[in-house]
DNA sequence: GAAAACCGTGACTATTTAGTCAGCATATTC
DNA sequence: GAATATGCTGACTAAATAGTCACGGTTTTC
């Protein structure tokens, strides 16, 4: 607070989420406690920002949601900004890794088989991503295009960094001749929109039919278009 | 009040957006007044909106934003939400009026050229409301996959509304033979994915090169696919 | 099992916020 | 241009909210 240039809240962030600094204890009752608990935040804050939106839901819904005291949140989390992170981080990660991992096999790959094999790879890592999170994905594409300011912030980065992420893959494709040669920016982006927007719907309860089907009718509809 | 049994705010909604009941004047200099008012308060309202996002913004900084007293906003709105509802009604207009003026022609379309020729009315309609509203129509695009609950209401129910009218469009087209036969809302969705994404990476001005190819680059890349 | 380290609690403070309204200002009417 | 209708203002209230912290309970350490 000595130098003047008043920021409300500033950007002190020393240390983000976790548990606390996890001082120390062992892997006996201390951690279980820590964990129970870390669990109950996250999935309270996660159900009540589906339901309502990261900006209007308040700490201390969260803190009833989960059967907490408000203090108690502060030991785990800095701010809704830094559980939100915490939330996203399996999918974060999840995804991060299949694209850099598909990034990197596709360099490496001389033939076309290797190729097609490299971005198989990639649907599946994705599609276990998302069946394993299906609530933080729903969160992310609930909310992943808000501005990247105050608590949604993660959420709109890992939206921008997936989208960088697959410009590259697409851009490889296509100097690969595996795709016709648009921008790869705008093939990227259709793909993404395409692949979002049902993933969002399918997870929003909309009736699509045998979703087993689904994925299949998505690769083609991307690869070969609408025309019969 | 251990869970909720009663409704927080209630939905009491008698009147709604507006400048006010318009008492009476004429033409002159006070309704002159109450256009320059509600156009300033929707300008701000938007820009703000478009920056931190429709939730974390208060009525306090809009009305900062437009140079007027508090009592001022609520004269002409009932609350924030009444606000983005104003703010998107020209779209939501435009869209609506689009989608089912193509729905009605379809119906009554006997030959193939008259149908793809409601397609490309469609599109162009749709391609002018979104010329015309730029903002609101990133607004749409930022927040519009959010609970339909609290002022984010109106433009989650605008994503619902395109949805299901462009659902009924693709399953008229697929019955006349146009589309391939993937299950209507899986096309549909897809289709409105693909646009709204490059629409919105465009809007928040990402290098899409050629901006005029991109139009032309989307409906070939939907009906032939990627594949060379 | 006693001391020490750690942790959870919820009342509390300082702010922020939505919404109101009495009083002054401006436009309209006659 | 006086009388009246309408509109704008901003201080005010009540409620909500983020974040803190002294205290008492729990776990670990020795």
């Amino acid at each position: 607070m000595s130098s003047e240039t008043a920021k409300k809240p500033k950007k002190k962030t020393p240390r983000r989420h976790g548990p606390a600094e996890r001082p120390g204890p062992e892997g006996g009752k201390r951690a279980e406690n820590r964990r129970r608990r870390l669990r109950a935040i996250e999935r309270a804050g996660l159900e009540l920002f589906l339901e309502r939106g990261v900006e209007s839901v308040t700490i201390d819904e969260i803190v009833g949601g989960a059967g907490i005291a408000k203090g108690s949140f502060y030991r785990y989390f800095r701010d809704k900004e830094d559980l939100v992170e915490a939330i996203m981080a399996p999918v974060a990660e999840g995804v991060t890794a299949a694209l850099a991992k598909a990034e990197q096999v596709l360099d490496e790959a001389t033939t076309e088989a290797q190729q097609r094999a490299a971005y198989f790879e990639l649907a599946v890592a994705l599609a276990q991503a998302f069946i394993a999170n299906p609530d933080p994905v729903k969160l992310y594409l609930q909310e992943g295009r808000g501005p990247a300011v105050g608590a949604r912030r993660p959420l709109r980065q890992l939206a921008d960094r997936v989208m960088e992420q697959t410009v590259k893959l697409t851009r490889i494709a296509r100097e690969h001749g595996l795709l016709r040669p648009f921008p790869a920016r705008v093939s990227a982006l259709a793909v993404i929109g395409a692949t979002e927007q049902l993933t969002f719907r399918v997870l929003s309860g909309e009736d699509l039919g045998d979703l087993s089907k689904v994925p299949g009718d998505l690769i083609s509809l991307v690869m070969d278009g609408l025309r019969p």
